[in-house]
RNA sequence: GGGCCGGUAGCUCAGUUAGGGAGAGCGUCUGACUCUUAAUCAGACGGUCAGGGGUUCAAAUCCCUUCCGGCCCGCCA
């Protein structure tokens, strides 16, 4: 870097409105996305041009690249708590999120996702007809998987299906269609014709601007390549009639390099990309955002310019920003292209939609780590601050922040739990969450209120059983019998209604997938085909005493009883009582521990029951 | 090398905006209950608030500095 270009960033001065860290500093509201909405309502109610009718505009966006994560999310939930501040204080919001989708391939991802979200490796799909495309955008490129009509619309689709899982109503732009429709020609043609400008400021931000630099980069009609030679520029009397002249060159994409064809020609505006420091700024103007989240890479590198772009080249006032931290993934970071990813899908199936969305309702300026080990810890921390906004004595600072965080994460579960009418929905079908969505979006005024008023009416009943309590409760596959559990241990108050009953054991299917994906101390499985190893060589006495339990429970039902008799029978052959469950426990569920053994094995067809006692099978 | 964000108990995190008692949950340990589904209840242990310096009657909080992690400062998005 030369000492001018050093100097010449350092005498760029930031205006005080785009300093990205809003939540910086002393702050209005106890809940983050309340003070960044405060923030949006003094720009809107600043602008004299402004129509007040007009919706508030918040936007998300990413390139369409590969597996969408969790850490992705944050474009959209993030905006979706803010937007919803905005919403309860009476504002229309249109909340979108751009896929930049005209962006080009830049290197072959090491794994993809069908459209359910399920992970597979490059091999999996046409590899070599990837390779081919590099350098074209996205949208230009088939469908690795053959379902939809391009490369970026199917990580299009699989980002806008996480935001309907999630229950946010979310309007998906494609970058590529705002290219080809035309609605980026006026922004592009005053860029080319105000060239020189933007080539002045983005000069403060980028040492490869150049006097030659082009803010356009055309798609090269032979090979399909996005193109960054640009060798004239003919400025029309109309966007439509203004063109550049290019040479397809080669360009450098990280470490290699993606050849160009040679080929000379023509493009007009629609038939090209503006470069990503012009390009944001360009969407901010053309759809009118007043709000973005991004995260913190582009805090330091593309936000600066793109602010200033906008103020000092385009001539608009750039959104409210607000830098988010990275999620980690079990302490490491996400990588789409190596695997180490969580999607949406995966997520809910083990977790309930609300706790997910709780999971983003956290400070934003810091980094948090998504530990798929201590889910039950996040969902224990979620029926925390459920219980602070119902209950009348939480904790002020609680409170205030579980007031306002609260209904935003609960509707879209109270939306899609009861019918318009406001009866409980039948029929739901639970187990499968990712393909029956437990969430459904509430748009319009209308909805809304419903939603308000049941989340703060009907939806008191419900009831959450512990995590790890339900994921113990998935030793069994019979709901009558996970009922009755639940009911005896004290988990459903007297009188719930029974949508309540059903939806706590919502939370079974989720916390056994925990369980069993981790592998951890509450995966309990009845081992009903055959006697686990780790039951074999037992001491006379307990073998005994096993037996004497086995005539007890050939000829009695009653779980008091068969419990009071495990105790009697280990007694009487002066076995530890704690071993004798342990045996128990290694008998049926090759563990040391297990459910409350009575009445579990007075619910189990005698037969079997008997035959395992006696380890005959 | 420069800039930015973060670092609080074994784990997950509040508290830092306006300086005054170092906290919660989980885990661990102990005890109790004729004692076994995440048991429950009671109690205890657990932190030089990353380190150092400074301001102050008083610092997790303000200032300086060092260390650690992440991001940006080439390209690209």
């Amino acid at each position: 870097m030369s000492d001018d270009a050093e100097r010449d960033r350092q005498e760029r001065e930031m205006h005080p409105d785009d300093d990205p860290y809003v939540l910086q500093g002393r702050q209005p509201h106890p809940f983050w996305a309340e003070s960044v909405a405060e923030k949006i309502l003094e720009r809107v109610e600043g602008d004299a041009d402004r129509d007040s009718s007009d919706p508030i505009v918040i936007k998300g966006g990413i390139s369409p690249s590969g597996v969408p994560h969790l850490g992705n999310m944050n474009e959209i939930v993030r905006g979706y708590f803010v937007a919803e501040a905005l919403r309860d204080r009476g504002h229309e919001v249109r909340q979108v999120f751009t896929a930049d989708d005209r962006d080009p391939l830049r290197g072959l991802p090491r794994k993809l996702a069908d459209l359910d979200g399920n992970v597979v490796g490059l091999g999996e799909v046409d590899a070599g007809a990837l390779g081919r495309n590099l350098g074209k955008p996205y949208t230009a490129i088939p469908d690795p998987f053959g379902c939809c009509d391009s490369y970026g619309e199917h990580f299009s689709n699989l980002i806008e299906r996480s935001a309907e899982l999630l229950g946010i109503p979310v309007e998906m732009v494609s970058n590529t269609e705002l290219y080809e429709s035309g609605e980026f020609e006026d922004v592009t043609r005053y860029l080319l014709e105000n060239r020189e400008n933007a080539r002045e400021v983005l000069s403060h931000y980028q040492d490869k601007v150049d006097a030659e630099y082009v803010p356009f980069n055309p798609i090269c009609e032979d090979c399909g390549k996005i193109t960054e030679t640009v060798t004239a520029v003919n400025l029309g009397e109309t966007p439509e009639e203004t063109t550049v002249e290019y040479t397809c060159t080669d360009m450098e994409a990280g470490d290699q390099t993606i050849e160009g064809c040679g080929h000379e020609g023509t493009a007009t505006l629609r038939e090209g990309k503006l470069p990503w420091r012009f390009e944001w700024p360009a969407q901010w103007q053309v759809l009118g955002v007043d709000h973005e989240p991004f995260g913190k890479d582009h805090a330091e590198g593309s936000w600066p310019s793109g602010a200033d772009v906008a103020r000092n080249v385009l001539e608009v006032e750039p959104p409210v920003p607000m830098a988010y931290e990275w999620f980690t993934l079990d302490g490491e970071p996400f990588s789409s292209s190596s695997g180490h990813v969580i999607m949406v899908q995966d997520a809910l199936e083990m977790l309930d939609p609300e706790v997910l969305r709780y999971f983003f309702t956290k400070d934003p300026s810091k980094s948090r780590d998504f530990s798929v080990e201590h889910l039950d810890q996040l969902a224990d921390e979620f029926d925390g601050f459920e219980r602070d906004y119902y209950d009348e004595d939480a904790d002020e600072g609680t409170a205030e922040i579980a007031d306002a965080a609260y209904p935003p994460v609960a509707r879209p579960t109270v939306a899609a739990l009861f019918d318009e009418d406001g009866e409980p929905v039948a029929d739901r079908e639970p187990a499968n969450r990712p393909v029956e969505p437990a969430s459904r979006p509430v748009v319009g005024d209308g909805q809304r209120a419903q939603a308000n008023e049941l989340v703060d009416g009907q939806f008191r009943e419900r009831v959450r059983l512990p995590y790890t309590f339900a994921a113990v409760l998935g030793m069994t596959d019979d709901p009558a019998l996970r009922e009755e559990i639940v009911r005896r241990e004290g988990h459903v108050p007297e009188g719930a209604p029974e949508w309540a009953v059903a939806y706590a054991l919502d939370r079974v299917e989720g916390a056994q997938e925990w369980a069993r994906r981790t592998g951890n101390e509450f995966d309990y499985e009845l081992k009903r085909a055959e006697i686990p190893d780790g039951a074999a060589d037992l001491d006379p006495e307990i073998e005994a005493a096993l037996d004497e339990l086995a005539d007890f429970v050939a000829t009695h039902d009653d779980p008091d009883e068969i419990q009071g008799e495990i105790y009697e029978t280990a007694k009487r052959h002066d076995v530890d009582v704690g071993e004798f469950f342990a045996v128990g426990y290694r008998l049926f569920f090759d563990d040391d521990q297990g459910p409350k053994l009575g009445p579990f094995l007075a619910k189990l067809d005698e037969e079997f029951v008997e035959a395992r006692l006696r380890r005959e099978k």
